[in-house]
DNA sequence: CTCGTCACG
DNA sequence: GACGTACGTGACGAGT
């Protein structure tokens, strides 16, 4: 330890970047790049650079400037961590192709800077910035690891901090806390027990970082823990600690940080020198980035050296322009209106620029049942105000007082002036899930339009690449992190509604949304266009709005006593299957549980089956089940009968009820509009995308679905429409044909494929045909034909190749789609809609996956557009005929219709339907939509 | 809070 | 050459 003895102490200030991590977050943030004058890919470089440039300017001013920095590499992927545990890592995908040879470039970009540079054969990067770290805190310096590496967070204390680089947020020993549920000296511990799937560490199953916090904190470390495992109460925790507790104790070595790695320099070493010109811009100048050594030189104060040739333009603007903004929340200019002059000093403000951002805070999720509590508002970006209407005092008397918090305006006096604002044609209400907000100021009678929808921006620019709700966009998009709603109405049992959160909280937070989406808009906006989906945005997301809103708000009427009396004679059937399961074990135990019915199925009666998964558990599907049955078991097909009843009871026939609105008596679900990839809706609170109707039993549940006296329900649905798109994208002109001449899709396959004569085709032959029109909308594969199927891989393999010499044509779809994918990370519908698959290019099974999902997305995303565009027309085409939209179920809406009117508005219905994908799209086959009138949704299907 | 299971297109 | 796979969803109970 004579690495102390160095100049390095007291007052200096030691910054260790963590290279690897800052080239793959270089790597994936951006496009693809190629080095113009010979295509070398440069993309992460150059990200790499543009990161390292702002590090230097954002550094080197501040009064906090390191004194000492280095950029720690890893060597390569094998460390000696491959010696203690040979799946170390060992299923990390490869590195792109396109990104190995850009690993070189980085550690000289990295030189060119004149930072020192480190990398050490056999250890990871981690160790190395241990070494340093403990280095640096033994002669009395502090250190600032920039990293957002969880292991790291180990090192953190006594004067070591970390530095998240892309949130630009400090991680101090709090922040560990919070993270692990222990404090840095007892991550390792936790980590051990935790395990990582990402690191391939195994730790002890069934044990997360919130278990392993918990019994750390009760028994000190991980040591003791495992010498007192006998004590530990519950049984399975117990049996996986000592079963495996050399599993843990190698675990433990795996994620401990190696901070003994052997140096052949001392800290002084690392001194900060400041960047040397002409070796930078030489370096820039080198990898052809225009844009950068052009601001490097301005700083320099000289001039750029000349391009290897003119024409270096292009990608490599659109690459470095991408640099995150930087909004300053601290400097928010949040207000709180009390009075009726500061709400009209707004209003004239917000006519005056023509937009605002609005936010409604309500007392529920479920806006059929949410009470307004206050709204938002914002005009630029920091300034925002919040109008408290509705607060309540909080605690209080027993039964919750009801008394109105003092000093907010009147309810009718602030909707009297926003009503003219919400409804004014001439300004635009922009807001984060505008359906929501809309659906409560209708129920206020307000008509809230136009409306613009961040959510929907995103999900027309971003599908596929995250999620869109405002927390996850407000971070990646602004950096920065909104107030969780959790720290002011708290969790679980003891959870408040936000009528009950003080005033001076809910302004600070609700004004902060309001913000944040008006500076989302400001971002998103003006990028509609320029990557190509202002269209799909404008006539696909944001008039689909108030369509659904005004379907969720009318609901279907849902008929208890009919759920109400299935599900008792539910109970009664489950009851007399269970005593005859319990019989057939010899022993009572929980059919339900998927856990014990194996070990009766596998242990106690060995019948052939295997361990599976992760959690060791025995897989008891339904397939297994089925697999069993057929071989004369009865208990397993008991069983079988049991889940069908129990599902049916416990999803639908008791669960709908409860969803039952008290009012309305009618059932009112919510559509996710950003819910699927594709383009489809989801349905949630409850699904009504669900609902049985495949097995008779089950279908019985639709006849709860009633109309209203006097009414019919009319369900109309696309008939084939997915695979017409694919004979339409593929250009298969036997399909076409097939289509056009209304024959049997599936029985013309099979006549195709096997040569049977469609007058001799047997409902057998067909079946197959049919698995095999679907497979290949799924994306086909042998191993997946054959499951569906339960025919053997070969004969499945067989069909497929039978399949694409006949229909040549959709191979080459397949083929040209997934090129298309992994060129541009994305796929689109006919309609333009961009799904991205970022997967596509990895190494590993993933890439199976987002391979197939790219053959599917075109195909069941087209399908998704065209009963949206249909949607969106409808509302005006039965605006004064007796009849309702009530549920859509991605190929199927069903309505409501007065008994007198069924015929006209089912045939103007279909009309509209039929021609939905015109004239922007003209089908080579046509769309057929099947109707179906009844009293219930049963019969009506 | 995650997993297995199963309901739909 | 092995691996692990049909596409897209949401809700429930069990178990921790």
């Amino acid at each position: 330890m004579s690495d102390s003895e160095t100049g390095f102490g007291k007052g200096c200030h030691l910054h260790l970047i963590d290279g690897s991590a800052y080239i793959f977050r270089a790597y994936h943030a951006l496009p693809p790049l190629a080095r113009k004058s010979d295509g070398l890919p440069v993309g992460a470089v150059a990200g790499f650079c543009n990161m390292l440039w702002r590090y230097l300017g954002e550094n080197g001013a501040s009064a906090d400037a390191p004194t000492h920095a280095a950029v720690i590499f890893d060597y390569s992927s094998k460390t000696f961590r491959n010696e203690i545990y040979d799946l170390y890592k060992a299923n990390r995908p490869e590195p792109p192709e396109d990104l190995r040879p850009q690993f070189p470039l980085t550690r000289d970009a990295s030189r060119a800077f004149n930072l020192a540079t480190i990398e050490i054969e056999d250890f990871e990067a981690d160790d190395i910035i241990a070494t340093l770290a403990r280095q640096a805190r033994e002669a009395g310096g502090r250190v600032t690891i920039i990293s957002s590496d969880k292991d790291l967070m180990q090192l953190v204390g006594g004067g070591v901090e970390m530095l998240e680089p892309m949130k630009n947020k400090l991680i101090g020993v709090e922040e560990v806390r919070e993270k692990f549920g222990v404090g840095p000296e007892r991550v390792a511990d936790v980590q051990a027990l935790a395990g990582d799937s990402v690191d391939n560490v195994p730790g002890a199953p069934g044990i997360g970082i919130k278990t392993a916090a918990l019994l750390i904190n009760e028994y000190g470390d991980l040591e003791t823990l495992l010498a007192r495992a006998e004590e530990i109460k519950q049984p399975k925790r117990r049996a996986a600690l000592i079963d495996n507790a050399d599993l843990i104790r190698i675990s433990k070595r795996l994620v401990l940080l190696d901070d003994k790695t052997p140096l052949d320099f001392a800290l002084d070493d690392l001194e900060v020198r400041a960047p040397d010109a002409q070796a930078l811009l030489g370096f820039l100048n080198d990898m052809e980035f225009r844009t950068l050594t052009r601001r490097v030189a301005e700083h320099f104060g000289t001039e750029p050296p000349a391009l290897p040739q003119s024409t270096a333009t292009g990608q490599t603007e659109t690459a470095e322009a991408k640099a995150p903004d930087h909004p300053d929340f601290d400097k928010a200019d949040y207000i709180c209106i009390r009075d009726l002059g500061t709400l009209k000093t707004w209003i004239s403000e917000i006519e005056e620029i023509g937009y605002v951002a609005v936010d409604t805070e309500t007392t529920s999720l479920d806006e059929m049942r949410a009470e307004l509590v206050g709204i938002s508002l914002c005009l630029t970006a920091g300034r925002a105000a919040y109008i408290p209407l509705q607060h309540r005092a909080g605690g209080g008397d027993l039964f919750g007082s009801t008394e109105l918090v003092a000093g907010q305006l009147a309810l009718d006096d602030v909707l009297a002036l926003l009503k003219p604002v919400l409804e004014d044609q001439a300004i635009l209400k922009i807001g984060q899930n505008m359906k929501y907000d809309a659906k409560i100021f209708a129920n206020l009678g307000i008509s809230v339009s136009p409306i613009d929808d961040t959510m929907l921006m995103s999900y027309a620019l971003h599908g596929g690449l995250h999620g869109h709700g405002m927390d996850a966009l407000s971070d990646r998009y602004l950096n920065h992190q909104p107030i969780p709603i959790k720290t002011l109405l708290g969790g679980g049992k003891s959870a408040i509604t936000f009528d009950r959160v003080g005033i001076d909280d809910a302004t600070r937070y609700a004004a902060e949304d309001a913000d944040i989406t008006l500076r989302l808009w400001e971002l998103f906006k003006p990028r509609l266009h320029g990557a190509q989906v202002s269209r799909v945005y404008e006539t696909l997301e944001r008039p689909l709005v108030p369509v659904l809103a005004q379907m969720e708000r009318t609901g279907i009427k849902v008929d208890r006593d009919i759920l109400s009396r299935m599900s008792n004679a539910f109970a009664q059937k489950m009851a007399g299957l269970e005593a005859e399961i319990h019989e057939l074990a010899g022993e009572r135990f929980n059919v339900g549980s998927p856990k014990q019915l194996g070990e009766i199925l596998f242990d106690k009666m060995s019948l052939q089956g295997g361990k599976k998964g992760k959690t060791g558990a025995y897989a008891t599907g339904a397939d297994v089940l089925e697999d069993l049955a057929a071989e004369g078991h009865d208990l397993p097909a008991r069983v079988l009968d049991w889940r069908q009843l129990s599902k049916l009871k416990s999803t639908y026939t008791d669960a709908l009820q409860d969803h039952i609105h008290p009012e309305t008596g009618r059932v009112h679900t919510s559509y996710v509009i950003t819910g699927a990839v594709t383009g489809r809706l989801a349905s949630t609170d409850p699904n009504l995308q669900n609902i049985p109707i495949r097995s008779e039993e089950g279908r019985r549940i639709r006849t709860a679905f009633v109309a209203e006296k006097g009414h019919k329900l009319v369900a109309l649905d696309y008939s084939q429409i997915e695979l017409r798109i694919l004979a339409h994208i593929a250009d298969i002109d036997s399909l076409k044909a097939a289509f056009r001449e209304g024959q049997d899709i599936h029985a013309m396959t099979a006549s195709e494929m096997f040569g049977v004569p469609l007058a001799e085709m047997t409902p057998e032959i067909r079946r197959q045909a049919k698995a095999i029109n679907f497979g290949v909308i799924y994306g086909i594969s042998g191993f997946g034909l054959a499951r569906n199927l339960r025919i053997p891989r070969s004969d499945a393999q067989a069909f497929i190749d039978t399949y694409f010499e006949r229909f040549p044509g959709i191979r080459a779809y397949m083929d040209g789609t997934v090129e298309f994918a992994k060129r541009e990370g994305r796929v689109e519908t006919l309609f333009g809609r961009r799904v991205h698959t970022p997967e596509i290019n990895t190494k590993g099974p993933g890439a199976g996956f987002a391979k197939r999902a790219a053959i599917n997305a075109p195909i069941q995303g087209t399908a998704a557009d065209i009963i949206r565009r249909a949607m969106i027309r409808l509302p005006e085409v039965i605006a004064d005929l007796p009849a309702k939209m009530l549920l859509q179920v991605h190929d199927e809406l069903v309505f409501e219709v007065a008994e007198d009117a069924v015929e006209e508005v089912t045939e103007k219905v279909r009309a509209v339907m039929e021609a939905a994908s015109e004239p922007v799209l003209r089908l080579d086959v046509p769309l057929v939509v099947d109707a179906g009138v009844g009293d219930t949704w049963a019969e009506a299907h």
